[in-house]
DNA sequence: ACGGAAGGAAAGCCAACACTTACGGTAAGT
DNA sequence: ACTTACCGTAAGTGTTGGCTTTCCTTCCGT
């Protein structure tokens, strides 16, 4: 149900970057920042949507805000992109099939 | 490679309202534009950067064009999310690691 | 050959959004 | 207690992008 937020978040070049980061190690957010070409409230902003969108999960350290990932929205973004292939499929079949009785029709 | 073009396609919800049509039967363009509150010049920008990502394949029919889910898009979207996940787990097992060398440091 | 349908292309407008600077708030160290 | 580090929030700005109207090209039918 929240695939919609998962896709306008990984859309944006800079979410990637961050998330690709945090995928690889998960790091607090000064550490993001240093690495990136933008400011770190920039970081900050990025990080609310990601995590409002399920793909982040936040671990309160001391002053330290330590993000990893988080499975939700990776399992509804999935879920929804194979939804799509399976209607696809379906649909495919569907048009085979009925190609396959107008031949058949017609013999 | 084009996993960035494909999110940045699926991120707007008129887009993905047209690929849930197209999946569940490829239609030419003004069809689609008629199910939808939009006019059918945006559907046929929509169309072109759902093309551009590779998540369509236009079949021309005469003066129609059909529009039909094309696989490789969906590859490299899904390949994208699987390395990213499969990242998370790699980060994941190496802090547990990390951990579990620190207990047994001071045992 | 001609009229009409189907759809892509160009130009303009407006809202959404990514980024910045500035500020406030909380936790650790001395 | 005071300072310093870490980070989220607010307000303002510039650019991107989605939509519309208009126009043009291409193809089928008669």
């Amino acid at each position: 149900m929240t695939y919609d937020k998962a896709l306008i978040a990984l859309a944006d070049p800079t979410r990637r970057a961050i998330i690709e980061r945090i995928a690889k190690s998960p790091s607090p957010v000064g550490q993001i920042a240093a690495t990136l070409p933008v400011s770190r409230p920039a970081v900050s902003q990025h990080l609310k949507v990601l995590s409002d969108a399920g793909l982040l999960h936040v671990e309160q350290r001391g002053t330290r805000r330590i993000y990893t990932l988080d499975p939700k929205g990776w399992w509804a973004l999935r879920a929804y992109l194979d939804t799509l292939w399976t209607d696809a499929l379906a649909a495919f079949a569907d048009a085979a099939n009925i190609e396959a009785s107008k031949t058949t029709d017609t013999s």
